[in-house]
DNA sequence: ACCTGAACACCGTTCAAGT
DNA sequence: ACCTGAACACCGTTCAAGT
């Protein structure tokens, strides 16, 4: 799924890390057994337990190590995240007729990879993804949307809508997964907002007492977001050049 | 704007807190107080500066003082965030004619107001709003969507859809402004972007390479957000019953 | 050239003790 | 009833000193 053997991309200057890493000895440190530790951390026991010294710990060294090889929290976490968008499978060739679908699968795909590694997902948050396997990402969205033949301006707001919602529905989803345990859990938060919302005051929240069914609704499988999905593709198509 | 004189609504019961807080004396803390200057600091030095031993010190006392009152900094943060969006006018009586106007002047309104409070949109995120405004807001919402006709269900979803959008770019447009400092710099930012992508490898990033220039188009002004609503919009206006 | 212990300057939260 | 000093168990990052 990776490109590892193909030539390094130039990295945009203001994200340039000072070129502190060399070539690694027997079993030393580097970037990538970092982000490695780091992201099974992640997996394991959440982002927040994710710190330097966790990470450098699994690694069975002291946190001030990971510092020459990689320049900050922040760069470690670009570069699991890289490696997580990487996770996401590539379809079949654009087409044409096909490009709603298409672009809704790109989207079920992340949505699907993300999920997988808890509340990863936040920190992916306002990071305009710059690393390699992003960047494949969106080469992919931009053919599919230029296959169905939309502006190019279109597609390219799109480039960066797309991809908000979808990580902001995995964020908020994960919450809700790390909040509640199992899914009776989450069967009864639902439960307890729906009656909260029926029970405010009629006279103040007319819509919010008579909606409380629908506003509650779709919170525990995919309806949700498809939902969003389709609002998003009806509306790209809607966009004049 | 606020509603302070109306009776206080019943507090979702997961969400309650142990009811700690008493009648205030002469110059004692309060909710309200210390909310205040929560929200003061963050307005001065972002929302990383506002530590619970920051807003003591503001308030002249120590951190485990604000405990009395708060039973989290989580729990500080949503009255903050309550507090801002109450901030937010409220516009006309809703109008069957113009319900697309009137839901985008909504979310411009939105914008308008976290945009003056820094990066406190992150803080916004996947937390369900459920203070006094929130609740005012989501409601006006759905009056407007409802006087335009759509069917329920899609007027639940578009509640939650909506604030995602707009909050998730008032924390994208709050980190373009920490980053770079002057409107030039944001200028130079987008310009080394777009040189980027025009500089990557064509054979690999044929799409990336040939839309350099409107995948960061947009970036200061309104255009980008007015195409996200605009996306919506349409796109809600299209969606079955 | 790479790695590290110890330190710096912080966090949120708790709790015994005060008034 | 309310407030607080001090402590607990952490953070990210730096840096002099080691090998």
């Amino acid at each position: 799924v990776t490109s590892s053997d193909l030539p390094p991309l130039p990295r945009l200057a203001s994200r340039r890390s000072r070129d502190r890493r060399r070539a690694p000895r027997e079993r030393a440190l580097s970037r990538e057994a970092i982000a490695k530790a780091a992201l099974e951390i992640v997996d394991r026991e959440g982002l927040d337990a994710m710190t330097m010294r966790s990470v450098a710990q699994a690694l069975g060294t002291g946190a001030a190590s990971l510092y020459a090889h990689v320049t900050s929290k922040e760069e470690l976490l670009e570069l699991v995240i890289d490696g997580v968008i990487g996770e996401v499978p590539t379809p079949d060739q654009p087409d044409p007729d096909r490009w709603q679908e298409q672009l809704k699968e790109v989207a079920r795909s992340i949505r699907a990879v993300f999920s997988r590694h808890r509340d990863l997902a936040r920190a992916s948050f306002a990071r305009i993804p710059l690393g390699e396997n992003a960047l494949r990402g969106s080469e992919l969205m931009i053919s599919i949307m230029r296959a169905g033949g939309l502006p190019d301006q279109v597609i390219a707001y799109a480039c960066d809508m797309l991809p908000l919602y979808v990580m902001a529905v995995c964020y908020e989803e994960s919450l809700y997964s790390t909040e509640t345990n199992s899914p009776a859990d989450l069967a009864d938060f639902v439960a307890e907002m729906r009656t909260y919302f029926a029970s405010l005051p009629p006279n103040r929240f007319p819509n919010l007492v008579s909606l409380a069914g629908p506003l509650t609704a779709g919170s525990e499988g995919d309806e949700r977001f498809e939902f969003g999905l389709e609002v998003l593709v009806r509306g790209l198509a809607a966009m004049p050049g």
